[in-house]
DNA sequence: AGAATAACTTTGACGACTCAAAATCATATC
DNA sequence: GATATGATTTTGAGTCGTCAAAGTTATTCT
């Protein structure tokens, strides 16, 4: 069994893959991330490879094993779950919680993660919009959705623009809201219909409930 | 701040200070309370000197500092609150809580035990009849109650009898049900009206609501 | 190419917690 | 009071995760 370090590296490692969508991570990406120096991050994955959690390749990066992948996926889990309980169940704020579930999830039983998940009525995305993997360590493939149905905070690729009026269409050139890009939802005020977004580096702007609902966007794993 | 290990030892040591009710704590109980070899309780036990938690007595045993007490009073809070929360939320039975319990407790913060104290309706009693400390570290000083309301599995110390029919004071002698007598509580059904409880060593027995109301018995610790 | 720079690895050390086994002390027993 | 018994402490060693700093190797830039 991983100890709770152990587990740290293999989420955080998984994560990096998910939205890189790279096989290798980088030492230095690990050691970031994680928050240690390179030395330490070098020699923990020397021996997280010696107990079969990922493969390392010196000086390239390293990739999880099927072994690992799946504990890695079940942290997945157990963050968002989390999350989710913490934010629906006792009204944290969307911005506290990220440090809290980090504590929890390596404290939490497989018992109480299958009860949460009972609990909470079996949640498909948490509060950030993130698919939350299912039992298995299966994670949900991102299912294009309209833009108007984002949450704050995520970040998403565009998929397609259903509107085919040329007006719209230039407006969305010209904000480079094209197919591909990807986007940061930055505001979604119901009373004022109206969503603010960024599209890659690009200044962001606003865009009306009715216009949002003709943009298809994907999750960002 | 204490390491999740302080905080068990401070933990353990302050359960048996309560129901030991004495003030130093022999460093056997300590060594086996918390599954280590005598040598590592010495040894972890000088550490928390240094740190100030406790008072080591060579030879005598360790009594608690105030700091210390008051960290371990915040453990039990959050176990108890834990397990309250397992059990009236998440639907666990009973016998499983108290394992998952000890893992949260160290993983929990402080805004999340707040949080989920005022979910769970600040609940004064956990789900074995234990008081839950408050926030600020003081138990309840156990106040006597009705035989009636006690809860399956708790242990408790006869206060008084009220009723003075003396059928009723022999039944009660005959079954050694007198003020300081220990007793337990080893069901309770609302549908059948009864109690069954044990008094002592000697064999369990029921007893009717009705009658169960007119003892006053006080929580252990 | 050659030099500067960035990324990574090695080395040696440390703190927290643990064990096993030997040494010591305290107590109960005869 | 001497001795056996049990509780406690000491000693020496090991694991895990970490750092700082020195040493390598790759990459990038003239």
């Amino acid at each position: 069994m991983p100890s709770p370090t152990v587990e740290n590296y293999l989420k955080q490692i998984l994560m990096v893959t998910l939205d890189e969508n790279c096989a290798k991570v980088a030492m230095g990406k690990v050691a970031s991330e994680l928050s240690v120096t390179p030395g330490t991050a070098t020699s923990m994955v020397k021996n997280m490879e010696r107990d079969g959690w990922l493969t390392y390749y010196p000086r390239q990066g390293v990739a999880l094993t099927r072994k690992g992948r799946k504990v890695a996926m079940n942290m997945l889990r157990r963050h968002r779950l989390l999350e989710t309980f913490l934010v629906e169940t006792l009204g944290f704020d969307w911005s506290e919680i990220h440090v809290e579930a980090e504590e929890l999830e390596h404290a939490i039983s497989e018992k109480v993660v299958e009860k949460l998940d009972l609990f909470l009525g079996r949640p498909r995305y948490d509060p950030h919009g993130h698919p939350i993997p299912s039992k298995g360590g299966v994670i949900q493939r991102p299912t294009s959705r309209t833009l108007q149905s984002c949450k704050v905070g995520m970040k998403v690729k565009i998929d397609s623009i259903l509107d085919q009026e040329s007006d719209f269409l230039k407006f969305a050139r010209d904000k480079k809201l094209l197919p591909g890009k990807e986007v940061v939802i930055l505001s979604s005020e119901k009373v004022a219909d109206a969503i603010t977004l960024r599209v890659g580096r690009n200044l962001p702007f606003s865009l009306g409930f009715r216009s949002a609902e003709k943009i298809l966007v994907l999750e960002q794993a």
